[in-house]
DNA sequence: TTCCAGGCGTATC
DNA sequence: GATACGCATGGA
């Protein structure tokens, strides 16, 4: 990692990093893009203003200290993984490396597990513009994401002001369930990972797909591969007799490649 | 207007 | 175990 402090930003130097590939490629649904190359967010109660110095491989975190970079973001931004080594392992495969090539600034955010959990909760059945705005809406309403604790008092009724339908009494549930300790995602996090995958489904309205997002955006479980309509889409186009060898252990990363190229492959 | 979205619960076979 | 259907909401 390589980053030097300027007054009280830090900057970073960083490769295999794209701001729109990595904030806004569907694995997270509270980063806004305030103006071009400029990202605002947030993990747990740690905000940040991110931008990119003119399309070069320079970040700017403003109002970030060395500390936090430490502690906090080089984790959130997976920055002791290397993508490029990735990339080249998967350029093996011929729609991989057009994936890659694509959008090659893609990293797999280290999110909150909570926060992962519910928010593909919410996703089911859903597009992204409309997750964003009922994430939004949580997130205005609470001046940050809530944690679980911070939940236990809703009901599908107090919820109806996000107007996420039917997914509102799954989020109730998985707060019960949690804030009764019925479920500990602490534990979840050190479980082999089909124990980790049958206890996250005995949430109402996690199935496989919501359980395999949380196990890899939220516990950056790698080797969870979620499928989704793009993904079945990419699966059934190019890869009818099943994944290549050199995704193995890294499924997830190269699904978030394979989702953002198929997406824009169809508009 | 109709179709669809980072699916899942439930009923039925 | 597989398949069919309903579900809330709103973007396109």
């Amino acid at each position: 990692m390589n980053y030097t402090q300027d007054g009280n930003d830090i900057l970073l130097q960083q490769s295999d990093f794209n701001l729109d590939e990595t904030l806004d490629c569907g694995q997270a649904f509270r980063w806004v893009k305030v103006s071009y190359n400029i990202y605002k967010g947030a993990f747990l109660n740690h905000p940040l203003t991110i931008s990119c110095e003119n399309g070069s491989d320079t970040f700017r975190l403003h109002n970030t200290t060395a500390d936090e970079m430490e502690n906090v973001w080089a984790d959130y931004f997976d920055l002791s993984t290397d993508y490029g080594e990735l990339k080249k392992r998967f350029s093996e495969d011929e729609t991989l490396s057009k994936a890659c090539e694509y959008a090659g600034g893609i990293r797999i955010l280290k999110q909150d597990k909570w926060e992962a959990l519910s928010s593909f909760i919410i996703s089911q059945n859903n597009n992204i513009p409309r997750i964003k705005g009922i994430i939004g809406r949580l997130v205005e309403h609470y001046g940050g994401y809530p944690s679980c604790a911070d939940m236990t008092n809703e009901t599908a009724d107090s919820l109806a002001y996000l107007r996420s339908g039917f997914r509102a009494k799954y989020l109730i549930d998985a707060v019960t369930k949690i804030s009764s300790g019925e479920i500990n995602l602490d534990e979840i996090a050190e479980m082999d990972i089909d124990n980790a995958r049958k206890t996250l489904q005995t949430i109402k309205g996690v199935g496989p797909k919501v359980a395999e997002c949380a196990l890899l955006f939220g516990f950056y479980r790698t080797e969870a591969f979620p499928k989704d309509v793009w993904v079945k889409r990419v699966i059934a186009n190019w890869y009818p007799n099943g994944l290549p060898d050199c995704v193995k252990g890294v499924e997830g990363i190269a699904q978030q490649y394979l989702f953002h190229y198929i997406r824009n492959l169809e508009k």
